[in-house]
DNA sequence: GGCGATTATGGCACAAAGTGCCGAATAATG
DNA sequence: CATTATTCGGCACTTTGTGCCATAATCGCC
């Protein structure tokens, strides 16, 4: 039986497809471009297409999704007695570092265009739910009957979306780990009146029960 | 001119396909549910549907926007001197009180059906930057340049999430209010070791630089 | 109420995404 | 070389979403 050492091949067909997307997606706007065109320019049909890329989204993503795929590894990685926020922080601060140019253009594309906003959402609930289990699985707790992670990833989250955000937005010139250092910075100093402001105002209003779980 | 009182109109028609489309809905799966059904058992053409609804989800999502919107509005109206997280739990405390069966029947159909999930993160990011415009606004900041707004929004949406998360997931069951004062819970007890983890571990590392801006 | 103008509607055609199916080319195995 | 599995290309089809135009409903006005 011809087992399909093809695994190789394959790999190498998704990566032409890929890079002959991306060589015709410096010139023209995501959405005028067809997949037929792309196929075209790779030499194989259309149909071949979608049988190495589900959708026109993929083909953007088949690099953006392995960068995604690295920071929530190297979260997952790092060691065990390091804080679980500050881990994300590390992280996420060490990949943009080694962000490449091209990588960059992809994301200013993907900032450009809606449909692939889209998947650009879809891929950080993916990252937020590895780290949530990442942040479970170094504290011991169950994901699922603690809220424990949840805040704490929403909490880790926080100055890397500030960061974030100051950079898609009207900032995009400055670096990125400057950007996160200032968020950081936002962070800390302004914690004391934040969690403050919000214990005064909703206790009174309910006492919540205590937990019983531990 | 002849200049359209049909405002009544159109809102009625529009009301109608809603009704007919999540009617049908309480039978059949979203994906397999044609807009040419929809418009056949509202009576009207394909053309039509298309001239009230951009697309088959915007049908879905004509009454989860007004939901948006609604919150989003009552964050802003509320009293100028509370403290903006609280006042952004508070909101969320109220309407979620106020929801009906048929809006939570609507977020399980939204939950199970990947094409709308997507239509519900975009809804969730406008209401963010929503709720960021109101909290740069009550501060006197501006939210182009300082992250303060970005960092509380994050932080009053962190109790939220995890309690809408909770209850999405395995403890749909338990009521929402209670979920989120678990969640206020969970993040007042915690916020202190949180913090510590955060700071004593980006400092060392690099020292950010002042950001000038008071 | 009738008439001209505006607006909504329906039908048609069309582009493009995505999928199923089948025959042909291709490559591995004996 | 022959067989057999796998991939590829082409074709047809469904569905979404849009542009265009003729027709029907509606409105303002006389």
């Amino acid at each position: 039986m011809a087992v399909a050492i093809g695994e190789r091949k394959r790999r190498a067909v998704r990566g032409e497809l890929s890079e002959v997307a991306l060589r015709l997606l410096t010139d023209r706007a995501f959405d005028s471009l067809t997949i037929e065109e792309i196929a075209a320019a790779a030499g194989v049909s259309r149909r071949t297409f979608f049988r190495y890329f589900a959708s026109k989204e993929d083909v953007v993503f088949a690099f953006l999704d392995r960068w995604a795929v690295l920071l929530a590894a190297d979260i997952v990685a790092r060691p065990a007695d390091e804080d679980p926020v500050a881990a994300v922080q590390n992280s996420f601060r060490q990949l943009t570092a080694a962000y490449n140019d091209r990588a960059l253009a992809l994301v200013r594309l993907v900032r450009e265009t809606p449909s692939l906003q889209e998947r650009e959402r879809i891929n950080r609930e993916h990252l937020r739910i590895a780290v949530v289990n990442a942040l479970a699985t170094r504290l011991g707790l169950d994901s699922e009957r603690d809220m424990r992670p949840q805040i704490l990833a929403t909490i880790a989250f926080a100055p890397l979306d500030a960061a974030m955000f100051a950079w898609f937005g009207n900032r995009a010139g400055e670096e990125i780990g400057r950007l996160l250092d200032e968020a950081l910075d936002t962070f800390v100093r302004e914690r004391d009146a934040m969690c403050a402001g919000l214990e005064s105002s909703t206790k009174p209003q309910r006492r919540p029960r205590q937990p019983g779980r531990q």
